[in-house]
RNA sequence: GGUUUGGUAGUUCAGUUGGUUAGAAUACAUGCCUGUCACGCAUGGGGUCGCGAGUUCGAGUCUCGUCCAGACCGCCA
């Protein structure tokens, strides 16, 4: 037996235990006569205590331990004579008997501390070190919390684990797929799955009628701090439902992982706004609520007064910022640089400071009299000592940049604090996207997502205006999820491809499996899909999913830690009947 | 594909206007130290300044190219 207990457990009342522990030396502090070994494995830390009285030969050959030797020590738990409580074990220390190198170890790269000296770079090379850092131990503790409690819940509530495959077909709409060549059947490929989608709604088909799935998903498309190439889905999907059936079992998840794991209590009723409200009033889809700063539409109110800017713009809207109508110049000027950069693409960026003793000082003092300033100050919900930020173009885009402004503005005023949550849903989403591109039509969300009957009518006549059965969970600024209420009627099916610019032939070819499997009795039913990362991220108070994936990639979706991608021999491609073409 | 920030000791960073032998902290090694816990003190070793070219009497520093890493835009039904 290697060890009789772990390095975080034990306590004063375990002092005159016989204990054998096993785990890394993380420091050795040599006092001359005395040495301290700290033993850390991934339940804590617990103090070895060595003393030349007691066994000189002993006390002097733990000094000579490295950093991160494997260590098994035989003694007894002790009182210490000065404690530590920073330390759940900090009451008592081990008094070693005897101690057995289990294996050496090089100089690691960087600390294995919870303030590491590392940088990102090596930390991703040897993750299998960086792992055994507490905060890193920490988030993957938090994931495996959460999908433990999503098991627990779902099964709770009759839904079933199903496995779907890993190797499916490709479909061109959407992501990138990432593709795996067939041996057996040279020149074609699998694709890994972007979303067990089909398979979902076929499971439907099949009566499963509450499904679902923790599930590694897989797009080939460039990546973000919040988006990894391989990520996992808690994907789910229920028959006989409507849209308010899903958000009361999904809402009734999502409290259920806020309480068990960050113990905080949603009594009420998780906030619902449309796509339409979103971005009008929040610039986005996926809205921080966290504080308000809401947008403002004041176009009616700023044209007409020869200011050829706001006369030309489509859309001219407003956000308040508190408090900071002191602004100097120089911050207003850099606020308006940052608007302006490429990322943002503002033309420029217009303020009123509302200061506290009812004074007016704007950009645009030649056009407005002060009255109408405070007007549109007032309109743009400022009070005394507000700073009001106006920008104007094209309404879809104007909106965008104004709510990356919002968030901007309310990062620097700390209104962002990771310890608050604030879920809502996001309803009512376009059921289809405009591409300037291609002059067609998307599907915003999947192809299989039905249109709200009340615009059934408008669907040939007006697609940008129809409204779909899709929802997005939202919170701080995050999509944790979303999902839709399925088409389960193929003529209906059959009117959404043809407005989406599939050919009979197309659509066939494509998603043959799931056309004929309709005609065989399929049940109404809808679902949806978390981002587990995301989720874990945001519970975990990470800016980035890598903080609670093992093994993550880096920004060029390099596993830089083993290696890969990496190329195949002459053999493999042979085999795979495939050629490399020449760079 | 684009914007942007960075690359200097094992590691994290500083390095002024282009100018003597490139510094600090930490890590590492050695010694001292009987209650440390980021122990302390002393001493020491450790550098292809990412790589390549150019400008210059002289480049860590300036220019161009290139590679690597991070954030963002495009992209992500």
């Amino acid at each position: 037996m290697y060890r009789t207990n772990n390095c975080g457990e034990l306590r004063i009342s375990d002092v005159g235990k016989e204990v054998t522990l096993a785990g890394w030396v993380q420091r050795v502090r040599n006092l001359g006569a005395m040495t301290f070994v700290d033993l850390r494995d991934r339940y804590g830390i617990t103090q070895l205590y060595f003393n030349v009285d007691t066994d000189k030969e002993l006390c002097e050959a733990a000094r000579k331990l490295g950093r991160e030797y494997v260590l098994q020590a035989i003694g007894t738990v002790t009182e210490r004579t000065s404690k530590n409580p920073d330390l759940p074990t900090g009451d008592i220390e081990i008094t070693v008997k005897t101690f057995n190198i289990l294996n050496k170890s090089e100089i690691p790269p960087f600390t294995i501390e919870d303030n590491t000296d590392g940088g990102e770079d090596l930390l991703m090379k040897y993750r299998y070190l960086d792992i055994r850092r507490r905060p890193i131990i920490k988030g993957l503790q938090l994931r495996n919390k959460m999908s433990f409690e999503v098991r627990r819940y779902l099964d709770g509530h009759n839904f079933m684990e199903v496995e779907t495959p890993m190797l499916i077909k490709s479909t061109p709409e959407g992501a990138r797929d990432y593709v795996v060549p067939s041996r057996i059947h040279p020149g074609e490929f699998y694709a890994l799955p972007q979303s067990p989608q089909q398979y979902k709604q076929l499971l439907m088909v099949a009566g499963i009628d509450r499904y679902y799935q923790i599930v590694k998903c897989f797009r080939d498309e460039d990546l973000r701090a919040d988006r990894q190439p391989e990520f996992t889905q808690i994907d789910c999907e229920m028959s006989f439902v409507e849209q308010e059936d899903v958000l009361q079992v999904f809402e009734g998840l999502a409290k259920h992982l806020f309480k068990e794991v960050r113990g905080i209590e949603f009594k009420d009723a998780f906030p619902r706004i449309t796509w339409h409200k979103a971005m009008e009033e929040y610039g986005s889809d996926k809205p921080d609520i966290r504080f308000g700063m809401k947008i403002h539409n004041i176009t009616e109110a700023v044209k007409g007064h020869n200011f050829k800017v706001f006369d030309d713009a489509e859309y001219i809207c407003a956000i308040a910022v508190g408090g900071c109508a002191n602004y100097s110049r120089k911050q207003l000027d850099e606020l308006t640089e940052w608007v302006k950069r490429p990322q943002i693409g503002a033309k420029g960026l217009v303020y009123i400071k509302y200061n506290e003793d009812n004074t007016i000082k704007s950009s645009v003092d030649k056009f407005y009299t002060p009255e109408q300033l405070t007007e549109i100050a007032k309109m743009s919900g400022a009070g005394t000592g507000d700073l009001v930020l106006i920008l104007c173009g094209k309404k879809l885009q104007v909106l965008n940049q104004m709510g990356t402004l919002r968030i901007e503005m309310g990062n620097r005023l700390g209104l962002r604090d990771k310890n608050i949550f604030a879920p809502l849903w996001v309803i009512d989403f376009p059921l289809f996207e405009w591409d300037d591109e291609t002059q067609r039509f998307y599907a915003m969300h999947h192809p299989f997502t039905s249109p709200k009957k009340e615009d059934y009518d408008i669907l040939e006549s007006n697609p940008g205006e129809a409204r779909a059965n899709a929802y997005d969970l939202v919170i701080n600024g995050v999509e944790v999820g979303g999902g839709s209420i399925r088409i389960h009627d193929s003529a209906l099916q059959v009117r959404m491809f043809k407005l989406l610019g599939f050919t009979e032939e197309k659509a066939q070819e494509q998603f043959s499996c799931l056309i004929n499997a309709f005609k065989y009795g399929a049940p109404p039913h809808g679902g949806l899909a978390f981002g587990l990362d995301r989720w874990a991220a945001l519970m975990n108070g990470s800016d980035t999913i890598k903080d609670v994936i093992a093994f993550p990639k880096n920004n060029a979706a390099r596993d830089v830690m083993i290696d890969a991608p990496s190329p195949i021999s002459a053999d493999q491609l042979d085999e795979l009947s495939l050629t490399i073409k020449p760079q």
